[in-house]
DNA sequence: ACCTGAACACCGTTCAAGT
DNA sequence: ACCTGAACACCGTTCAAGT
């Protein structure tokens, strides 16, 4: 409440308020949403004092990935044995993807879905080390299963945005008309899969096949 | 040659020219590419004509996906057993995608990734019924497998692009320092992995978590 | 039936200019 | 140091108009 309206020509944004901002954006309209011109309009501003204080879209982008990443904090890994363990840690990952949808197809299309999970993934090489999984050994492991994990938010993310009914997986294959692939099987594929059930089963096997019992 | 060069009104297109302009486009400048201005101006045609022909940008986009997806052709399963034949579904989709970047980014960006693939899903749903794997089995399986390419595809796609440097994974790792994370894991981290040695590892994995060994 | 031109409502970005 | 306005080069899309 120091410098609001006092109607100067300075109006004492800084840095953080753009990005607060930014992410406000995101969060509530995806990134569609986060346009340099809306991003202006909310701080009641001219479009040219986001490159003032951040810089271009692709700078604001970063900074709200960053940003985000910090809010997300460092979630403890839980489980009394690796595998477990390590498991926690994409479970956490993909609960933290799904409550923030919106900034995670934001880092999606970025490219930078690495570091808004930095601290998850050093979790993981943690619990890794822990077990002696080190090394080259490790690099595989965190790779394989975080591309997993990564598979799995592509779909859910996928499936929520309004897609054309011809697109769709399911209309897809009720077209389908192949005497070798069984019918309750062309039936089931047109059905919604239960995608939390999925995820554990397919997580887990990965997990299972770089990460020892004990 | 049968009407070129009159320089009528008529510039003599039919929606077929359209799409095959627009594939040539993605496969040489990647989704960008494909702006309704660009392919009017390769078409030697006013942007509007592409509304008449095709109709707006998202129908272009589901005609070129379609199209290629009649272009790939369907390529036959391979191995002796069960497993190495699914197996070897999942590389003709990997090796597709990537042999096609520009039209695979397009249909992940479009939500059309399942229609690209239709006939590759039904040769492995195919497979999957020979084994007797069907019904929800084999749609959990399918999908399953499907998830764990497209996870691989995402990245071996993004790492190609030009990324800046703090924005890639390696640098985000160069930065960490924590005691619990060994050294030669963080070492291992900054390094490039072997993406194809560890999509085989992986999806085989999956592979064996759904389809039985005989 | 096939095609154009002008126009509208958006983008990101630059740059000289103002206080 | 901080902020604006005008301008540029792009987008997708609509619509009345031409042949």
């Amino acid at each position: 409440m120091t410098t609001t309206r006092t109607s100067s020509r300075h109006a004492g944004l800084d840095r953080d308020d753009v990005i607060d901002a930014a992410l406000l954006l995101v969060d509530e309209g995806g990134p569609e949403a986060l346009t340099m011109r809306r991003l202006a309009g909310e701080l009641g501003v001219a479009t040219t004092t986001i490159y003032w204080h951040v810089g271009s879209r692709d700078d604001v982008v970063d900074a709200v990935i960053r940003r985000h990443a910090e809010r997300l904090g460092r979630q403890a890994a839980s489980g009394d044995t690796p595998r477990r363990r390590v498991m926690s840690v994409a479970r956490h990952l993909w609960d933290g993807a799904l409550a923030h949808r919106g900034i995670t197809r934001l880092a999606e299309l970025h490219g930078g879905a690495s570091v808004l999970n930095e601290h998850l993934e050093v979790a993981m090489a943690r619990e890794l080390t822990a077990v002696g999984v080190v090394g080259d050994d490790a690099r595989d492991a965190l790779r394989a299963i975080l591309i997993c994990v990564g598979g799995f938010l592509v779909l859910a993310l996928r499936d929520e945005r309004a897609i054309t009914p011809e697109r769709s997986r399911t209309a897809v294959w009720s077209r389908v008309e192949d005497p070798d692939v069984d019918p309750s099987t062309r039936r089931a594929l047109t059905t919604q899969v239960d995608l939390p059930a999925l995820f554990e089963r397919t997580v887990q096997a990965v997990v299972d096949t770089y990460v020892p019992a004990r």
